[in-house]
DNA sequence: CATCGTATAGACAGACTTGTCTGTTCGGTG
DNA sequence: CACCGAACAGACAAGTCTGTCTATACGATG
């Protein structure tokens, strides 16, 4: 009926492209032509399988934020203290400062080029920022829910993410490590004194 | 020899429309033309006064970070404790957020659509956030620096600066107070920890 | 009055943008 | 073999972009 690859080959490839390319240049230094030429597809073709540019942006952060979704909770499930998930949380980010251009968080950096706070791609990074708050709460401090005030749990859960998204955007400011040990270190503190734990 | 607006009044009236344009749009998705016939100038006049689109850019940066450190200096200079001072910086941000789209920090904005490093608008960035985190160790946390040990007191101004960054980002994308007021009392928690209070 | 600096308006160049359209090629299926 | 869907190449439209240019007007100073 159908070959081995035939629909999705080329819907593959130019995501994989515009992946690297919005990425790394941003959403309106990047135009169709070098997607299309990068990923070796037709212009007819890229236009068969996308409306538009903007379609492309929205196909690229569900397929992002999928990726993303799923290796936090690897590398977190594998840990069964809160302190731990937090180190296994902030390691997603150690690795790429390692890798060459860093630049910080894809989904923070897509949602500064579109001005329309009504813009479906500010929805996208809406949600995934709200999963991202909701794992944490779920799966990274879901033991200390219990021990504190309902509200005094939210609030824990709140600035233990903003710490996480701060360090993010600090280490993309000054390309350097510091921003995100810094936020990692006051994270534990804060889950040690909230143990009651002198520091 | 001079009259009372010869070469001010256009360069003025440019960079006051770019303020707007730049913050509300951003850069890209913000064209010469719509910036000449806003603020009522020729185009020969605006490339009189500066040689390329991101020279204007550059220019709205600087007089931006000037008026930033002013009105904060202003804020915070009226209070004397750490507590307040705290509070006098974070209230930047209340107003800001009052009003009708809000779009976070310009700076942090701009960041994201130069992708190299190596970039005068990068640098300029850099900058800001270089002297408002020593704003912060000068004269927000100062009465902190000889109660703790050096690299302590280093650490607590980023956390608490990389908090505020991280409340901005947050507020942006979520288009709510919650991150700004939860970053707020989480660094007035951390400093009544700092001086040995249980909370 | 003549001149000079700064402003104006707006045509223009040249490159680039997104998106459409025509026509060809190719591989699997009836 | 004939057909059909999907991918290909690439011209094209229509508009945008930055930046340059010519020509003109105005106000102050020599």
């Amino acid at each position: 009926m159908m070959t081995t690859s035939p629909i999705s080959r080329p819907r593959e490839r130019i995501i994989e492209t515009a992946s690297r390319l919005f990425f790394r240049q941003g959403y309106c230094s990047t135009g169709i032509n070098q997607i299309i030429s990068e990923s070796g597809v037709a212009k007819a073709s890229f236009y068969a399988h996308f409306p538009s540019k903007e379609d492309l942006a929205i196909a690229w952060l569900r397929q992002r934020e999928e990726n993303w979704m799923q290796q936090l909770s690897e590398r977190v499930g594998q840990h069964l203290s809160a302190d731990k998930r937090i180190v296994a949380m902030y390691s997603m980010w150690y690795d790429q400062l390692r890798e060459e251009g860093y630049r910080g968080c894809g989904f923070i950096n897509m949602a500064g080029e579109f001005s329309s706070e009504e813009s479906p791609v500010r929805a996208c990074v809406r949600d995934h920022k709200n999963r991202v708050r909701q794992f944490v709460a779920d799966h990274v401090l879901d033991q200390y829910r219990d021990t504190m005030t309902s509200g005094g749990f939210d609030e824990l859960v709140d600035v233990v993410y903003s710490l996480f998204d701060g360090a993010i955007v600090q280490a993309q400011n000054f390309m350097q490590e510091w921003p995100v040990e810094v936020a990692l270190k006051a994270s534990l503190n804060m889950l040690s004194h909230e143990r009651g734990e002198a520091s």
